[in-house]
DNA sequence: TATTGTTATACTCTATAACTATA
DNA sequence: TATAGTTATAGAGTATAACAATA
């Protein structure tokens, strides 16, 4: 049924990974592990954060917002790379669950300043905990000094 | 649980945010630096699959079905886990584009035998070119060594 | 009874345009 | 005029359930 991959019209034969059923060239791509990687990953965050009522667009938000008080909703979506509408039902949602607030900006009254309640807080302690144990799940089968390394290489990939 | 504080930026009492912003806690995450990376690729990506009339999933299939001749959607599905109902609309639009063919399986009534065209190899290999293209570009700013590191780390995570 | 391909459906995420009120 | 927030909308992508033909 399924044949060893073979090339009928002379493409190149290079590639060092064959997977019980191959994928072909795939995974020479390093953007096509990178997606997988984070398909696996995502879908064990959304669990987790299932648990505290949170997307993870709205964790996202919180977290800026808890990194930097008094910020618009669109100097947020800037640093999310998300766009300003998408904002709007993000902020109602976190508001309506009683995790940050709404306050009218002084200096510009067109804006809000968005600023992480007592409750949003506690909340954004527990859940950073949880991330940390779901990632601790999904690097388990690395070493820490690739997953340092990971991390750091990311980081370079990320700024650049 | 006490909050390892090893965050690069962002503190909680400057007033209102007219500096950098930094978003958090986020970057200690290697998810989230994933995910980031992903959408950075991805968004790049899209762009030069779009020349070829192809989205990212159906030249996955392609791929997939040109490293395994005779697979059936099925064990396509399977082998990029996507849903099986989401291969139709795929294999549709590839057999539109004259990239690959539906033929009966001879074991089994009920599966299609896949398999690419004369068409469908010539067009995956100029696409395979484009795309190494494209991760030069977007690695261009990590050294070899580390895009080497890359993707033996992330190949590691994925086949965990 | 289980599986393949299929259709229908729904939900999320994303992207765009246009509107209001302010600047 | 330009910007902040908002609304509406449309397009992907994804997930689930159900069905007919076949195993």
């Amino acid at each position: 049924m399924t044949k060893p991959a073979q090339t009928p019209t002379g493409t190149a034969q290079d590639g060092p990974v064959s997977s019980p059923i191959s994928n072909s060239a795939l995974p020479d791509f390093t953007g096509y592990l990178i997606k997988r990687s984070w398909v696996t990953i995502q879908r064990d965050l959304r669990d987790v954060l299932l648990g505290f009522d949170l997307s993870q667009r709205s964790m996202s938000v919180l977290s800026v917002v808890i990194g930097n008080p008094d910020i618009n909703q669109s100097d947020v979506a800037a640093a999310l790379s998300i766009e300003r509408s998408g904002m709007v039902v993000i902020v109602d949602e976190l508001e309506g669950l009683d995790l940050i607030r709404r306050t009218r900006a002084a200096t510009d009254r067109r804006a809000y300043a968005l600023r992480a309640t007592l409750k949003g807080h506690q909340l954004h302690e527990r859940v950073r905990a949880a991330i940390i144990a779901h990632e601790d799940r999904i690097f388990a089968n690395i070493s820490p000094a690739e997953r340092a390394s990971l991390h750091t290489i990311l980081l370079k990939l990320v700024e650049g």
